[in-house]
DNA sequence: CTGAAAGCGCTAACAC
DNA sequence: GTGTTAGCGCTTTCAG
């Protein structure tokens, strides 16, 4: 390569600490990755010339050397979310808390070679991994042969052998729902999300739940797939308002699907919520950016990416903990997009 | 720590590949580094049995051995921001087909300290760095004398010492205040930047051109401090529309700020864009999303992104190569929130 | 063209 | 308590 001049920068290494100071390498690396037994003295001094000198560990050498490296992973399909930001966001918050780093992976990178993608993520220099990833199972056999720790978010695991975060899925759709039926709709649209994933599955069964308490009929008719995305969601609430009989109201798997319904609503020249009625789920930021704000069921995102990091930190120090699942409350949110039927 | 079991799975390693292949380990090396004079068969050989074996490069020894790490880091403020999501996604992708991976650093965490943490990432096992960040001059001078690549999203330096890529903000502003005034628009208020940031002082001067451009004087009443996010831009409208002789038309100098300032104009009562035009600047995502839909100025965000992996794989490369600048176009978009003057 | 050998910076036994 | 000594997996001279 380019060996004109020295390739990088030379760094300060635990080596200049120790002749500074005149002790060997080893109390160095003591003191420096927090090992109690060190004259006190001696870890005050390794600690200013660590200061003074400028000192910052070399991950990868830790990490070589079996220590931590001091990074997790997180994996996710993609930036352009809204969701995924707010998960973000609160794994990065509290991530910094413990002075951890972040590695970035996207999964849409390595379509079909994902496992292959994890296992290199598992072998390099994170010290554990956060999933937020419709789930493909091969990821999680590979991940539990290596003992490799791991926590899903918002994702569950049928083996029931992951650690996991996520939100009750359920109760939030049984009270937009609710909330719904008590504004006095009857007909009341569903678009779902993906339903492989475990989340659009519990959504759907708390609308039907809600109906069933309040005695209205289900109408498979009213039922119409999605898959999460907006465009799916403009499809979809098409096809419910070029029914028969259309719904006075939708509820949205999440937002970003209410807001595509939203555009279709409007473009047939009809006003949210005066002709008809939406919710979502999620809240994502944008949901309270758009006009009519959106009334939707809160995950608390960050939240439950800071429970993840939680999880996971804790596992990394015990990796043979059995396996939690927390699941964070939903809460309906008001807004302006919903109203009672005419 | 937890020495019941093997901490790790055992990796499969270069020497394994050896091993099978039946040649030296150092041989196995120069092939998967892509080193050229090796015989054909053997290189083979070696990508065969690394493939079957499910082979995958620890990026920390590699990087400790001298070699690069395939690792860039991303030094943003937070990822609450849409507009750092779009950059992101373009790097990411850009990146993918590199085969890099990809270290996110949010500056939020080490308040006043940012240039330890900028030398720690320096230090570690990044190849480079992408900086989206307001730009503060310490993290630069340390960058420059340790001789690390990296390359400057959005941002200048002053010194002229930094590969940047930015947009025509200049440009933007000239043709968003243009716009406003061939719609009949005379007193067009905005909404500025930080003006510390180049983008901010550069978006100002094109309001300012258009202005004279089209002999209209330039009334500093008209002209109110944002900091690019919302809220400001919320309390900045206030002001404008409190004026006396308010604006009939609002230039933001970021989509945020103008999503902060149609929620001052419709809690007025003012109807968009009717009783009031805004633009804005960035068309990030949400800009098609609020209603009305934002007319604003399109920074190519992602693209922005994709150059500066490109100049910054470049730069790993060849680090000695001069300082470049690449300036990519914006673009006016137009959408629902402009109205020619009644 | 390929092998042998010397580290990169750090952690973790193992001695003392 | 602290020093000594092996490597961790890889790249890179230096010899053939």
């Amino acid at each position: 390569m380019n060996k004109s001049m020295p390739r990088k920068y030379r760094q300060v290494t635990i080596m200049d600490i120790a002749r500074e100071t005149g002790v060997s390498y080893s109390t160095v690396s003591r003191v420096l990755s927090g090992f109690e037994f060190v004259k006190d003295e001696t870890r005050q001094r390794v600690l200013e010339a660590a200061r003074r000198l400028g000192y910052v560990a070399h991950a990868g050498a830790r990490s070589l050397a079996g220590g931590k490296a001091n990074i997790i992973g997180l994996l996710v399909p993609g930036l352009d979310n809204g969701y995924i930001g707010e998960v973000a966001r609160g794994i990065d918050e509290e991530l910094a808390r413990a002075s951890y780093d972040l590695m970035l992976y996207t999964t849409h990178r390595q379509r079909g070679k994902e496992s292959v993608y994890v296992r290199s993520i598992a072998n390099g220099l994170t010290d554990g991994l956060i999933l937020v990833v419709p789930l493909v199972t091969d990821y999680l056999r590979e991940l539990q042969v290596q003992r490799f720790p791991y926590v899903l978010v918002d994702q569950s695991d049928p083996s029931g052998q992951s650690n996991v975060v996520d939100a009750t899925n359920w109760q939030g759709a049984y009270e937009a729902t609710e909330y719904l039926i008590k504004l006095g709709h009857r007909r009341i649209g569903l678009i779902t999300g993906m339903m492989q994933i475990a989340s659009a599955q519990e959504r759907l069964e708390g609308y039907r739940a809600a109906l069933t308490s309040y005695n209205i009929g289900f109408d498979p008719e009213l039922v119409v797939q999605g898959d999460f995305w907006e465009p799916t969601g403009y499809q979809a609430a098409s096809i419910l308002l070029d029914l028969e009989h259309p719904p006075t109201a939708i509820f949205a798997s999440n937002d970003l699907s209410a807001f595509g319904a939203m555009e279709a609503i409007r473009e047939r020249g009809l006003r949210i919520p005066a002709d008809i009625s939406i919710i979502g789920f999620d809240d994502i930021p944008q949901a309270s950016l758009v006009y009519p704000k959106l009334t939707t069921v809160r995950q608390p995102l960050d939240e439950m990416g800071r429970v993840a990091v939680r999880m996971l930190l804790d596992l990394i120090e015990d990796p043979d903990q059995p396996a939690r699942h927390v699941t964070l409350a939903t809460q309906l949110i008001v807004r302006d997009s919903c109203q009672a039927i005419g």
